[in-house]
DNA sequence: CTGTTAGCGCGTTCAA
DNA sequence: TTGAACGCGCTAACAG
């Protein structure tokens, strides 16, 4: 069923008046009348404001919570002129990459007594606009625009938005705005190091989509750290890279036939790490000992379902959530956030696939 | 960069007044008074309402249009009564299933024009009243709680609650509630007379965690449906069952090992599903040629990734929030909707796992 | 310490 | 066709 009915006062005054309302939620005005004080009183006292008698306090709110009175927090907004809301606009909810970074911002904005006003556009620059819209006539008091799937730039809402606005994710084109993003390039380099400190000095990359940026700055990264190191990265040439497992079978075999002595993978995606491992297996090569194999993104149902459990760059993305909703506070409490693009850190979180723990089981 | 500076209105009377204001969003009174009518006039204007001029209506659009007036939404919900907004309450946003409930419930929501306040209590039965409450407060007009991992009912929120409630995935316990969630026993259902269609006699099924409903309603399903048809379901003892791959591989190993002649397996997730296909491979077993393996879930990353592709029951999450959604629009436009648990229909996804639909690649 | 008054921004009577 | 006045529920400024 839906809506309950009346609620147990009775007593006192205006008995006739309530009764039998059609409805209505109790108000302050109920509270003052019922407990024989003024608005303004019953208000004070309710929220252990100066000027309110011990007695008078205690007496008002017993009597809201009889009345089972719950103030409005719309009028409330209405005079205080902040609505304690948060925009999360999103244009992939259903992607796996939003939920952390979503979950993470809902958390520490909850924390900090503000709700979150959801919105999805699904990629859809019109829907965009409209969920825009709306929000700012609902009056948020600040906006997160998240990234769906890709990383690269997405077009910038403008720079005249009446409110902190923060991009995470995929950073907004429009370097005046302030986003924060995982540093992609940061993970190539720790995977990379990672592997060089166990030992490995022939490494090898299996790319996704070569069109994503994420794909070729964590290869970059990678590239970079073992130059520094005075090695080399393995690739293979990546024009038909995709993201499925199948191209990540793929790419393992032709690298393992064309460049013989490989002692490691990174895979820019679990995914595709997973399905090295398949190859791997198929091979009879065993991981860690022969090849050691390390992938991207920490997703928990894939790096502790694979034999080995695998190692992975953990991208922090609920930290990247939370950091989002931060900026959002510091926005608020009127400190300058630097505008740019904010990289935030990224770590290895290493398991049998590259460093054998415990006894291999299966 | 937060904030953003004035907007380019000038001209006409109030200059001064507005000119340089520590940032005051443009009002209605605003509006009017640069369009020379009176608020009232100008709402009318700028919303198709009878009894305006087009001639007034024209400028008057055309002056709010200049000065980026936005209505404020906070103030028109205090007269309304509603404020057009829905709250979905959750326990687990982290967790896979929630994601497209929220997600279906989201698009329906918007499409009805109604906005999203989202909150997790992530488990917590203290936090979930603390965010029931600024819910309350914030006078929301309907509630979605979207259960998390497990399906076992929940405990109700309380039947007193002054707006529609409807628990989508978990049902309430309470059955003067309205609660929507998937039907697993049909799934077992769809999954066994599927299996037995295309002439599978010896169908054994892997169950997850036997602690959830959902693993044991599956099985009963599938159950009853081979009992109907003369067959009868293989099952191996549950009680160590998890959803892990690593008891996926366990369970099917001892399966094909104690009974032989198994020709199909249902498992209770795609990753289990998953475990099976990987313990067949290595047992050199063909699938679907030998033995025809389904799962549940339709996890597109799973179920795309498998070789073979996996046949899986879809549970249609997306559908049911949806749904939750169209019984919180019931509700608001007055209907009765009708309180306890309405089991929504799932469906075979057919892949190559268990009928060949195309060249089998790799 | 308490009560009265005046808005917050909008929509909606009801007169003019 | 237009405008003045009131109210939504609450808080803040002032009086008493």
């Amino acid at each position: 069923m839906l809506s309950s009915d009346a609620d147990g006062l009775s007593s006192r005054g205006a008995a006739v008046e309530i009764a039998d309302r059609p409805r209505r939620e109790v108000t302050l005005a109920d509270v003052a009348r019922a407990a024989g004080v003024s608005k303004s009183t019953a208000s004070k006292a309710l929220r252990d404001k100066y000027g309110v008698g011990a007695d008078t306090r205690t007496r008002v709110r017993e009597v809201a919570e009889k009345l089972g009175f719950r103030p409005s927090a719309v009028a409330r907004q209405l005079t205080a002129g902040r609505t304690g809301t948060v925009g999360i606009l999103t244009n992939d909810l259903e992607g796996r990459f939003v939920i952390p970074i979503l979950a993470g911002a809902e958390d520490a904005l909850g924390a900090g007594e503000l709700s979150v006003i959801l919105c999805d556009a699904r990629g859809d620059a019109i829907r965009e606009r409209r969920h825009l819209r709306t929000l700012l006539e609902r009056r948020i008091d600040g906006l997160i625009v998240v990234g769906g799937a890709r990383t690269e730039p997405r077009p910038s809402l403008g720079r005249d938005l009446p409110l902190p606005v923060v991009y995470a994710y995929a950073p907004s084109a429009d370097p005046e705005d302030v986003s924060v993003a995982a540093d992609d390039r940061l993970g190539g380099l720790l995977a990379a190091e990672h592997l060089w400190s166990i030992g490995r000095r022939s490494i090898a990359y299996i790319g996704g989509d070569p069109t994503y940026d994420a794909s070729r700055e964590r290869a970059e990264g990678a590239r970079a750290a073992l130059a520094a190191l005075g090695g080399e990265l393995i690739t293979a040439p990546m024009s038909a890279g995709s993201w499925t497992e199948r191209w990540g079978r793929l790419a393992t075999a032709r690298l393992l036939d064309e460049q013989p002595g490989i002692d490691a993978f990174i895979a820019a995606s679990d995914m595709l790490a997973r399905a090295a491992l398949d190859v791997l297996r198929d091979r009879r090569l065993r991981v860690p000992d022969d090849v050691a194999v390390m992938g991207f993104d920490n997703w928990p149902i894939i790096v502790t379902n694979t034999r080995p459990e695998l190692t992975s760059v953990d991208l922090g993305l609920q930290e990247l959530g939370r950091y989002a909703a931060s900026r959002i506070f510091a926005a608020l409490s009127g400190e300058e956030v630097a505008p740019g693009l904010d990289l935030r850190p990224v770590r290895v979180v290493v398991r049998d696939s590259t460093v054998r723990n415990d006894v291999a089981a299966d």
